[in-house]
DNA sequence: GTCTATACCCCGATAGAC
DNA sequence: GTCTATCGGGGTATAGAC
């Protein structure tokens, strides 16, 4: 357990992120201080001003780079059927909120603690993704496979279902990931209506 | 505008909680001090302390008598049509979470601010809420009319959908009430395999 | 790169005058 | 019922030693 400079400059950066990610999705962001940061990384607080320039920066970091791990995640075929297509956004949605819970959590909870400028910035980030299953979803009623009502409306109705997973999800509990995500494609390909 | 003493007391104490549930819900509980309260209501501080014993409570006030105003309105009618008693469930829930957008976005943003007690009293209104929803649905799989695979999971998927809601409705915005419930009450409809 | 020490501010809550 | 004044503590952020 030798404390090289480097191996410890290494990791104290992506330990901040980590450590204030789970904090901040647990208590949220005006909950949580950076001492607590600071005690759970095993650094005084001081230490952390090294790494970022202030605690708002550590928030808008952290969603943003969610929002591009998300749309770096996500890859469509547009030319493939959009009831196929609607089935791999949701299958995708419902894992990747499994495994970035906290980030999902915090993603949608903490658009409110940000300044102006990072709020537009990472709000952009989510239009995007939304606009993704928008237009599966214009797709599949052009192509007469789907009648969702109002696909704008849709989009945001089907992402809150789906994201609602990070509110109850367990490792361990009744349902596996598995038949979660079943039972959720089920939910959605009714809703839009191509049951 | 006389200040007669008797007017303003009675006066005082609703605007305290009025002022709280606007706050908490735009900045969270934990980003809104005792003295941003006082100034919204236009007292001082020591003021508030006459109505209440301390801010957890006033928290715990607004989420608990939110969720007793949520049960004390829904009314079901356990003989009628499952599918009919599903669409009054998603058109009430619908008109009461744009009628008390602030409360019902703190009731489901700040339950992890509660102390264990406050939130287990309240967590299990919430509970009694979820249960309204889902005995509905059984009752549909019982006489055929419905087909969600899973009771439960359904039951938070669908109010996660429908509470949604409260993250974009604006007054004035490109669809009315009337519409929004309308088209909610399809994808409901379409998500329990009814359609 | 990390520490200790500290500046400066605002927090929740209380006491006591009016 | 409301005010003013204040207590004790913890908040973010910085300075400077090592």
């Amino acid at each position: 357990m030798a404390r090289t400079t480097g191996s410890r400059a290494t990791i104290t950066g992506p330990l901040i992120r980590d450590k204030a990610r789970c904090l901040f999705a647990r208590q949220g962001y005006a909950a949580v201080s950076m001492r607590q940061i600071a005690a759970a990384v095993g650094v005084q607080v001081g230490t952390l001003y090294a790494y970022l320039p202030d605690k708002q920066a550590l928030l808008a970091d952290l969603l943003e780079s969610h929002m591009q791990d998300l749309l770096a995640a996500w890859s469509d075929d547009p030319q493939a059927d959009p009831l196929a297509r609607l089935e791999r956004f949701v299958r995708f949605h419902i894992d990747f909120s499994i495994d970035h819970a906290d980030a999902v959590f915090l993603s949608y909870m903490e658009l409110r603690n940000l300044t102006p400028d990072n709020f537009a910035r990472i709000a952009a980030l989510r239009g995007r993704y939304e606009s993704a299953l928008e237009s599966i979803l214009r797709d599949g009623i052009a192509s007469g496979t789907m009648r969702p009502e109002d696909p704008k409306l849709t989009t945001l109705a089907l992402i809150a279902m789906l994201t609602g997973v990070t509110n109850w999800y367990r490792e361990g509990g009744r349902l596996d990931r598995a038949r979660i995500a079943q039972i959720y494609w089920g939910l959605a390909r009714g809703a839009v209506g191509a049951a």
